[in-house]
DNA sequence: TGTACATCAGTGAACGCGCGTTCACTGATGTAC
DNA sequence: TGTACATCAGTGAACGCGCGTTCACTGATGTAC
């Protein structure tokens, strides 16, 4: 297996321009990732992001069959920042301060990243199948999860243990979609501040036993 | 004005066929909410609805402008009936009780418009400017924030004021956002289950003064 | 160490598609006199 | 009451576009002997 070391040497030559890519998957993944920064989820193209790797419009068929496929892969990266991003927002020694914690980190991962979050609930763009998608997503949920059911709680769907996970997950990403979608206002100031003095108040009237 | 009169009147009448179409505004809303219904948001286009109307593909032009026009004409008339399902849910005597009423009834309006739902929400296709879907958009915001702000509390933007509407706003907002892109199933059954039996307990987790 | 060959990764031209929009037009309606 | 005419609402053919996908292909890589 020393094709990978060869290739990715190759691909990080100065304009190297060989006929194998040697690392396409990743620079398909990347290219997809930047028209979505720039254009929306709405603006993206499979061609588009074949031009972007300097490639044919053939090529990303080979690496991930169709468009659907690549924009899996993105939305499983997406998913695994995203739970990092939870992760290192999980501090505090309360449940409350820790969920406090986890909510502020959401929004913010969210607002800093919004194609690639929007990306991530469409569902209808992305194959919800896939084993490393699942992954990665459970895993994102597993951290609210752990913190917000009691520590006795069994796994299951016990629909007690679960309520207050849901109900943080539910405030959290309601607050985010009505901030993305413009209710709070468009401009990068006023999302600001309603992430740093409005949320901080709504989280108030949620409330978690401890 | 008695063109209208005779215009609606022709076009009621059994396949009259006439040049004109009498009703062709409203025809185009029917045209394109059917749309949205089989196909979703993703698979609407303005010819798909001309041909659904019985008419030219330059027609929509005439009345709408372009694709963004007629579906903002859309998401107005949802947002109407959003409203009216709102109202319809606001039962009760304490302020907690009225809100979980208008919680249900929002979850419930949007499982059961699900296409109607989304657009409400995607910026990027509506013409937000739009008097009349301002107008409606505000209305629905309104009844909920009514009941959650402190009778004496003034109007205007104040932080501590709105607070409780948007904590109550994001966290059925959130919770229908999830369920619609599959966090707890995807069979209508399933959905069922979440909003009759989830829901009650995810709200429970919503602390307003009384 | 050298050579033959299978496999892999990418080419680039071509396909058919549905889209939004433009265009000169025409048929029906309403109004002024 | 009748007629001429302006305006309105819709036609349908045509435009150019970017898209996803297919196709026969070719150049590079890795492996078996």
């Amino acid at each position: 297996m020393k094709k990978d070391l060869n290739s990715v040497k190759m691909a990080a030559g100065e304009g190297a321009r060989a006929y194998h890519h040697g690392a396409l998957r990743e620079a398909l993944i990347d290219a997809a990732e930047s028209i979505l920064e720039e254009r929306g989820v709405e603006g993206f193209s499979l061609r588009e992001a074949a031009r972007r790797a300097g490639v044919s419009p053939a090529a990303p068929g080979h690496h991930f069959g169709d468009a659907r496929g690549l924009l899996t892969a993105v939305a499983t990266r997406a998913f695994r920042d995203f739970g990092d991003a939870l992760e290192a927002g999980d501090v505090g020694t309360s449940r409350m301060e820790r969920l406090r914690g986890i909510g502020m980190a959401y929004v913010g991962f969210a607002l800093a990243n919004r194609a690639r979050f929007e990306l991530m609930w469409r569902k209808s763009m992305l194959d919800r199948e896939d084993a490393a998608f699942c992954e990665a997503g459970d895993r994102a949920f597993d951290i609210l999860d752990r913190i917000a059911r009691g520590e006795g709680a069994g796994e299951g769907p016990d629909l007690t243990a679960m309520a207050p996970s849901i109900a943080g997950w539910s405030i959290v990403h309601g607050f985010v979609e009505l901030a993305l979608s413009g209710a709070f206002g468009t401009g990068p100031e006023e999302l600001k501040a309603a992430t740093e003095q409005l949320l901080p108040r709504v989280l108030d009237h949620l409330v978690i036993a401890d």
